[in-house]
DNA sequence: CAGTGGTCTAGACCACTTA
DNA sequence: AAGTGGTCTAGACCACTGA
């Protein structure tokens, strides 16, 4: 066999000590010029390195304040009855919500599809992003239909809109129609997620009918190492 | 604002080219030096160019024969109850599937014990790969109990597996519980796709029930790119 | 064989964060 | 202001691909 890459061996170094608990989960990497220096590589191949083991959902970066180790996956059934805050609880996480904004205005002509409605229709729309265990990993945007939640924004929206939708609006028998993809963060959502621009994500798209009708759009973006997604389904 | 990076700028110019219908699905890009030269940025700026698309699902490379556009996303339901021979064909998509191993095999631990059998005890393992439109994009492996698939190796096993175990062993009402994750591709899988170690792809795992009992336990890995998921649910 | 991407060096300056 | 990652240059050699 060959040598291996400079990078790859740095990467498997790090590797090591990550899974040794040398570095336990949240605590920052060394910087890469002092990577450079301890392993006497390029700061190229120390950056490849850690672009590998980002890729592999071992690291993430914040911003330009460095590296660091993440934390193991959320667990999480995006066919949901639950809340993602009781999931949280009975995984011993600590989840943060923080409310971004919440309006009535004119969605995308795709959600106004989505929720059966004219193009000029306004919705109810709220943005929140989370954080499992001080990262923020997911940001989501509510769109709900105008009719089917009267004073919707008068409410707390910073608390489980699961539970209201549920206790105040007695929506319980829901069906959802879920979409999962993968899908590179715009600008701003990578912004408040603070990512870069263009970082990987798993997309989820989760319309909610009642009675056949749709009563709101869901749309959530995960950062792509933060999650494991668990569903359970029939065969015919 | 500031002058755009030069390989944010070069990207989307390429990305315009692409979405004209200039460098259509399939066609294969200029060489990186070529575009080095064409645009007049270094051979890195080019690379970082070329890494953002793909991170995007727009473009894919092949070992080292060159970068080529994405063909659109192949649509998937992981808790189907059709094969996905029949979900290419009614998406008018060439599916190819290729038969890589079969045999009687000690599973790793995790599937034994997800099979509900001791670690000694084998179990019949096939793995095959799959492309879309020519391209390969899934890794299959499936674990079968000897107990429930008597003489399974006997049969043409680059078939439908879900016809398979559907029409000759009579498996009709299955549960399935099905995780899907972010997971980098090992080494033999990547060679089997084509791309490189550590590749990102959508890991799912289907675990294959009937009366309670598992009796398969499938695992697939998608290239992210390729793939997007879809999903029915009940909400409480 | 020539062409391709894969890896690598040794520098440089910029933009942002934290203090 | 000091430290960090983000971007960039202009080269180089290697490993693998295809004709």
């Amino acid at each position: 066999m060959n040598q291996a890459a400079a990078y790859l061996s740095l990467a498997a170094k790090l590797q090591q000590r990550i899974v040794n608990g040398e570095l336990p989960a949240g605590s920052k990497l060394p910087s890469e010029r002092a990577l450079c220096g301890q392993f006497e590589v390029s700061r190229v191949s120390a950056r490849d390195a850690l672009h590998a083991l980002e890729s592999q959902g071992l690291i993430y970066r914040l911003n330009r304040m460095g590296w660091f180790v993440a934390p193991p996956v959320f667990i999480y059934d995006p066919t949901r009855s639950s809340s993602i805050q009781e999931e949280a609880i009975s995984q011993h996480r600590a989840l943060t919500t923080e409310l971004l904004s919440a309006a009535q205005e004119t969605p995308p002509i795709q959600v106004s599809k989505a929720l059966k409605q004219a193009p000029t229709q306004s919705a109810v729309v709220v943005t929140r992003r989370r954080a499992v265990d001080q990262r923020w990993v997911l940001l989501e945007i509510c769109y709900f239909r105008e009719s089917a939640f009267p004073d919707l924004l008068s409410h707390d929206l910073a608390k489980s809109l699961t539970a209201l939708v549920r206790e105040q609006y007695g929506y319980r028998a829901r069906e959802l129609d879920v979409s999962i993809s993968s899908s590179p963060l715009s600008p701003s959502h990578a912004q408040h997620l603070q990512v870069r621009e263009g970082c990987p994500s798993l997309k989820l798209e989760r319309q909610v009918k009642v009675a056949g009708e749709p009563i709101a759009l869901e749309r959530e973006f995960w950062l792509h190492d933060a999650i494991e997604m668990r569903v359970k389904g029939q065969g015919s």
